[in-house]
DNA sequence: TGAAATCCGACGAAATTAGTCGGATTTCAA
DNA sequence: TTGAAATCCGACTAATTTCGTCGGATTTCA
């Protein structure tokens, strides 16, 4: 079970603009400065735009901002939008993908594994991040 | 995010062998019968035998057990028999794979979330999947 | 000796991921 | 008016991973 870079990459961006809020358009260029691919970086702007995360100005001093407060967007919203939702097995969107019935305990297992991720995903918004730069610990 | 197929044919697999202790070893043949490519499963199956959750008997009569009592082995030891450990990012295992510092809000994120999932997988046992067949909602 | 079963490495097809490329468009300022 | 700075966008490619399949070797029992 891995994340793909685009939510590693996605979350180093949304960061970033976190922390430049309020200072104008923050370009391609200064926001791909630590070592992200700036055209792959692009194409994930994009998706990050298509989702209501960040909002773009285009032309000269031109770029990207956060579009709503820190406080308003989780992690859930940021890898939602790069990944698309959590999926970790099709029996939670397709009923049809096997024969065991919704009663199925595997089933159930995934789903409450799904929800206590989205959960947790939910829980962290780049505020809280940038109010908790040092990590502490949380209560598991 | 999501699991591969092998995370969800391996512990149908176990769900079966769990739910079968006691009654001998299980054929290939038997355990795969809900649509679970044979061959297939036949490789899963030595990955859980090499992580030591399955023991098998060769030759006629033989087959698949568990090896351990069912309390005993936790949805964690098969998602890692099967895929490997969670890996959100490879910031939790690469020190060099980027020039952020160690106290990296995003790197801390990522291992907060990967202990948190890490913790509900290791909650999950298969005894009590048989147990609680209904899947009772747990408090998340 | 033959059938039932696991064991095993190698191979291949399909899907996904991680980019790259070339241009189009927008905007501002000289 | 023109040129530079910037985002936008679809198409393409290379690499990797996933999901199997295949063919045979080995073990065991009747």
């Amino acid at each position: 079970m891995k994340l793909s870079t685009r939510g590693k990459y996605g979350l180093y961006a949304m960061f970033y603009l976190a922390q430049h809020q309020g200072k104008g358009p923050q370009s391609l260029q200064n926001i791909a400065a630590t070592g992200v691919p700036k055209q792959y970086l692009e194409q994930l702007l994009g998706n990050l735009r298509r989702a209501g995360l960040v909002s773009t100005v285009r032309g000269v001093q031109g770029g990207y901002q956060i579009a709503k407060p820190p406080g308003d967007i989780s992690l859930l919203d940021i890898i939602d939008a790069m990944e698309g939702p959590i999926e970790l097995s099709e029996c939670m969107t397709d009923e049809s993908c096997c024969d065991r019935s919704c009663a199925c305990p595997v089933r159930k297992v995934w789903q409450r594994l799904t929800d206590s991720i989205n959960h947790e995903l939910a829980c962290v918004t780049l505020q809280s991040m940038l109010e908790h730069p040092e990590g502490e610990a949380s209560g598991i």
